[in-house]
RNA sequence: CGGGGUGUGGCGCAGUUUGGCAGCGCGCGUGGUUUGGGACCAUGAGGUCGGAGGUUCGAAUCCUCUCACCCCGACCA
């Protein structure tokens, strides 16, 4: 491609719209442009590094044979009526109606669609296990828009499913796709790491997450280096041992006017935060619920909806009335003891075995020592409760873990009968005897996959595309391109490596250098050969964009260089 | 959804406090001089000041409503 003749628009300065350099640099490179808020157009280079990656997701997956196919993004509403998410997917779902007043979403993603589709041609445990995919744009109405392409309403996802007979072939087909994601991600040169994840709205058992290591992902990761535990923050078992073997004492009201944090109680108190119990009030679809937890640790929102066994969007925070409505207090005060009756209270596991607690009293400006669990309050005791942090003790080998951020990139789920069963997907065993398909379900977020490779892969001058994913793979930049012998080198050089079969640019702009260098250094073409003052003597320049060391080679040499470095790369031309 | 902020030419911004000709830098057109890391001179084009309503002789500026976008929190590929 001439550059000359290329829709590029490179821009100078950093639109203020972007905050992380991956989103900075998509636009400022050309690549994307946003069209309103989480929509986004993939400009010429950005849609070739996109096509470059789903090229590597359809090969990975050819080879294991899932098979492509193109679904529709429109889905009517009674798919999702069977399968109860019309309304479990709550708000996050775009829907529309059409001119009969018909209702329908588009699809946020397609288990539906795909139980439906095979339901009625796959009959036989003969025919499974099977495996299907598409790459193909999704909506979901985030709540809120982030990172440019990282977090988007409209999106590009590689979507998979597995259908088997049984639990053993599913747990089989998840280890091949999680053996496909692997090469998929070591392919397109992402530092990776994969943790254990909650499986959320789409249901199932199992999950697992392919986190790209960013310090500007959204995603909380807790792993271990001692062993290979690592899930995510929400998924994360918290293990905090408080045991105490102190006497129960007394019960004891305490005026505490004005002191409402558990910091403030901290110094008033003068005590460590540990001996608290923190009361945190909930709405859960539509029902207040009191949640008690040590005083030290943050809830884990994910862990109470899915004990709740509510969706998300049907739990929040409860707001001042209901507080003072169910405590017969002011915000700050409210604790397990002499709450009004009938109020679901939820305890963590680990304040049954706390000792003379300090909690909110029920009655603005008192809070209440020495409250114990089971002589002085009860509840529904769940197990765990808490946010994983930093330094907790792991939970398989018991070494301190670590946390670090990461950018979701794939996510893998074991959906065992949730769709087959509601959606009556059935097959006939062995026996003749009629089961439910096993599934599992795969996806990859392809457009998040290329921001998060900018994420890694960039310096202060702009993106450094692997090989395997940029746009070309070569830019000749004549330096001055009203010099003739500069302008023959260039093309006599461009014309050869494009017979070789390299994707090359060839910027033959009337820009001086300094423009020419700046922007192929922005859209981070990996492999740059520049024509300039000795191109009479046949010599260019030859360097990388990753290490920037400049070297002096004849003409002839450069279609070799260039083979050398696909070599190295191990990528076949 | 809650909290905060911003909307002025393609991009980045000033002007708003205290109402009085709509400006600057970059980019763009033309002519010329330049030409190895975002050139210089000259000369141009380009604006419903997010939108609606109001106050006023007069509104980018004040008031009311509204829309959009961004950031911080709760969700996900």
């Amino acid at each position: 491609m001439r550059m000359s003749n290329m829709y590029m628009p490179t821009l100078r300065e950093v639109p203020t719209e972007a905050e992380i350099p991956s989103h900075q640099l998509l636009l400022r490179a050309g690549m994307i442009r946003k069209l309103v808020s989480g929509v986004y157009s993939y400009l010429p280079l950005g849609y070739r590094v996109i096509r470059k990656i789903e090229d590597i997701v359809r090969e990975e997956m050819d080879n294991i044979g899932c098979q492509e196919l193109l679904m529709s993004a429109i889905q009517p509403r009674e798919l999702w009526e069977e399968s109860g998410r019309w309304s479990d997917f709550g708000p996050e779902m775009f829907r529309l109606k059409d001119r009969h007043e018909r209702e329908f979403c588009l699809g946020p993603t397609h288990e539906e669609y795909f139980t439906d589709l095979i339901k009625n041609e796959v009959n036989s445990y003969k025919q499974l296990p099977l495996y299907l995919y598409q790459i193909q744009t999704k909506y979901r109405d985030e709540k809120r828009p982030r990172f440019g392409v990282i977090r988007a309403r409209e999106f590009i996802m590689k979507d998979a499913y597995s259908f088997d007979k049984d639990e053993e072939g599913m747990k089989e087909s998840y280890k091949k796709m999680w053996e496909a994601y692997d090469k998929i991600f070591t392919r397109l040169k992402l530092n990776f790491r994969v943790v254990e994840g909650d499986s959320g709205a789409m249901g199932g058992s199992d999950s697992h997450e392919f986190m790209a290591v960013a310090d500007t992902g959204e995603g909380v990761i807790a792993y271990c280096d001692n062993c290979d535990y690592a899930a995510t923050d929400e998924k994360a078992k918290v293990v905090y041992t408080v045991e105490s073997n102190e006497a129960e004492k007394e019960m004891e009201k305490v005026y505490t006017p004005d002191v409402t944090t558990i910091e403030a109680l901290e110094e008033f108190f003068n005590i460590g935060k540990s001996k608290f119990g923190k009361a945190l009030v909930y709405v859960a679809a539509g029902e207040p619920v009191v949640v008690i937890i040590p005083g030290d640790r943050e809830l884990n929102e994910t862990k109470l909806v899915n004990y709740l066994g509510i969706p998300e969007h049907e739990l929040a925070m409860a707001d001042e009335s209901v507080i003072e409505e169910i405590s017969n207090a002011k915000k700050g005060f409210t604790g397990p003891v002499g709450l009004k009756d009938g109020i679901r209270v939820l305890v963590d596991s680990r304040i049954t075995k706390m000792k003379n607690l300090i909690v909110g009293g029920n009655e603005t400006d008192y809070h209440i020592k020495n409250v114990n669990y089971g002589r002085d309050f009860e509840g529904e005791v769940v197990e765990d409760l808490l946010l994983v942090e930093e330094g907790d003790i792991c939970p398989k080998c018991g070494k301190p873990l670590k946390m670090d951020r990461g950018i979701e990139v794939g996510n893998i789920f074991q959906l065992g009968i949730k769709y087959s069963e509601s959606l009556n997907a059935k097959f006939l065993d062995e026996n003749g005897k009629e089961k439910p398909f096993i599934m599992g379900s795969y996806g990859i977020g392809v457009s998040r996959t290329l921001a998060a490779i900018v994420e890694q892969h960039h310096d202060e001058n702009g993106i450094i595309w692997p090989l395997v994913v940029a746009p070309y793979h070569v830019v000749i930049t004549v330096v001055n391109s009203k010099n003739e012998e500069q302008s023959q080198v260039g093309e006599k050089l461009y014309k050869e490596l494009k017979d070789a079969g390299i994707e090359v640019l060839l910027d033959d702009r009337k820009e001086r250098a300094g423009v020419k260098f700046n922007d192929r250094d922005l859209i981070g073409i990996p492999i740059r050969i520049t024509v300039g003052k000795k191109a009479g003597e046949n010599i260019v320049e030859y360097s990388l964009r990753k290490d920037n060391e400049k070297e002096e080679i004849a003409v002839e040499e450069v279609l070799e260089r260039i083979k050398e470095e696909f070599n190295k790369e191990g990528i076949k031309l």
